[in-house]
DNA sequence: TTGCTCCTCACGTCACGTGAGGTGGC
DNA sequence: TTGCTCCTCACGTCACGTGAGGTGGC
């Protein structure tokens, strides 16, 4: 190897992207030492290492610990680095995986958001109750809520049942948790007491799809409906309009979006059918 | 709120799978301090935070600092979240594709080594050249070496005049390297002066199509071909083949999977057609 | 002398994990 | 008394980043 052709840290570090303090830490610890050292005790680097620096770099991104890097440099075999990128792909493979779902979660808050935004407007204006063309939404159904559940005191012991054994029901609840009702006489019997409590994940089974819903939207904190559901079947009566199926429960602006709980803002949707002439 | 329905800090790590230890830090920084305390300073969480917790976990998840989300919690409002999150998922896509690029890495290392493990073999039993059935394989093609490079006393200059200016070619270092002629008689006049540099990206334009090969196969450290180009023009020759088309060389087993440079492994592939008889 | 590159050493940072030692009610 | 859960405080860890203070050749 020419001496001539060896590389300085700088240009080392700059051909390889990677941190002249960075460089010295892989020297400190074993895993990269530059290929000679100058009489004046500085690094040099051979061309080829740019390669394995590479390398190191493409393992670091994969979150391969240092340790285990230097173990596999050291011990380096065909057999080995296979072994390792194998089990790295698997650590990739559901890495990404949880990325996605990261990614799912944020788009579905943003949509909240941006939807509780408008509604926010729609009651600014005064209104509250309309019929409105809602997207297709999915989501996960938990199980019944107990019959004991309509008279509790607070929603909040289901909600934390609900939570606990949200993991051996594969829901994941990263996903806004609302409320589900049979029926629309469900939830005006007793809207702070959902039938179920349901994970508006984006893969669930159940679904609303795209279409025209008796849509309310109501400020305040959590299980504060006011007269929101009478006022919505008023509303759909004057229209010669009848609920009908299942009814959900969003907060598009919780406690992640909003600072005052009585800015929280919810929506409930109802599909609705023409009312049958006696 | 009701009193009986906080959570223990066990019960709140559980539903939340976030250690006590992190909750505790949490707290310490500010970032989500339990609803009360008790008599005995015991933390209680409201069974809502569960909902905050799992928010806060998505952002730490997409890289988002503690600091960060702190600010954005104590100056909650909707605008902000949304635009934190449009920022996220931007710094989110990029990451997948940083990702997906290391995926690929792997894979094409992969493959290389699993083909260097199997010429290990051939070469043991005594064989080095052979026509061989060989997938596609995809590459960018750096610029022209110049023509004193065919008389300079290492590769090493050339090479990393490559790695400079691969940035600005658009070409992702990370993937294998490799040496490229245009033809067999390049190979032939200077084996260790390819006419240009290589880098096998699967996404690269340039394409050496699936099918027969004359490949070769040599052990050593780089640049060192041995009389491999002879004994593949001889094997071509002796079959009524002819080389065709431009050479490429990689190296299977190089720094990264092997320790001795002298079971480096490197592959010679050229295509070849039917020799015309006079 | 000035400027440049390099060096070592020490300390900081971020997001926790890990004891150590102590409390309080059954 | 034992067991359990919780507490605070201190220190460790990982992969560096950031000066501080010094070297050596043009």
């Amino acid at each position: 190897m020419n001496e001539s052709t060896l590389l300085s840290i700088k240009e080392f570090s700059k051909f390889t992207g990677v941190s002249q303090s960075a460089l010295r830490y892989y020297d400190e610890i074993g895993l990269l030492p530059p290929a000679a050292r100058g009489e004046n005790n500085y690094r040099y680097y051979a061309p080829m290492q740019i390669t394995t620096l590479k390398f190191v770099n493409v393992l670091i991104e994969l979150g391969v610990p240092l340790s285990t890097i230097k173990d596999m440099n050291a011990a380096r075999a065909p057999e080995k680095v296979m072994d390792l990128l194998k089990r790295q792909e698997a650590k990739l493979n559901r890495r990404l995986d949880e990325l996605r779902t990261a990614f799912s979660i944020i788009h579905t808050l943003r949509g909240n958001i941006q939807d509780g935004l408008s509604a926010d407007n729609l009651l600014n204006g005064g209104v509250s109750v309309k019929i409105e063309e809602l997207d297709e939404t999915r989501y996960i159904l938990g199980p019944k809520t107990p019959e004991s559940f309509k008279a509790a005191p607070t929603f909040y012991e289901e909600f934390v049942n609900f939570c606990n054994s949200a993991e051996e029901n594969r829901i994941n609840i990263r996903y806004p948790i609302g409320g589900y009702y049979e029926d629309f006489d469900s939830l005006l019997k007793s809207p702070g007491r959902p039938d179920r409590f349901v994970s508006y994940d984006p893969l669930g089974n159940s679904v609303n799809s795209a279409g025209k819903y008796l849509v309310g939207y109501n400020r305040g904190y959590y299980g504060e409906f006011g007269d929101l559901p009478r006022k919505m079947g008023d509303y759909a009566e004057k229209r010669g309009l009848t609920p009908k199926g299942p009814v959900c429960v969003v907060y598009l602006l919780d406690e992640i979006s909003v600072k005052d709980p009585k800015c929280f803002l919810l929506r409930v949707s109802s599909g609705v059918v023409k009312k049958k002439k006696n």
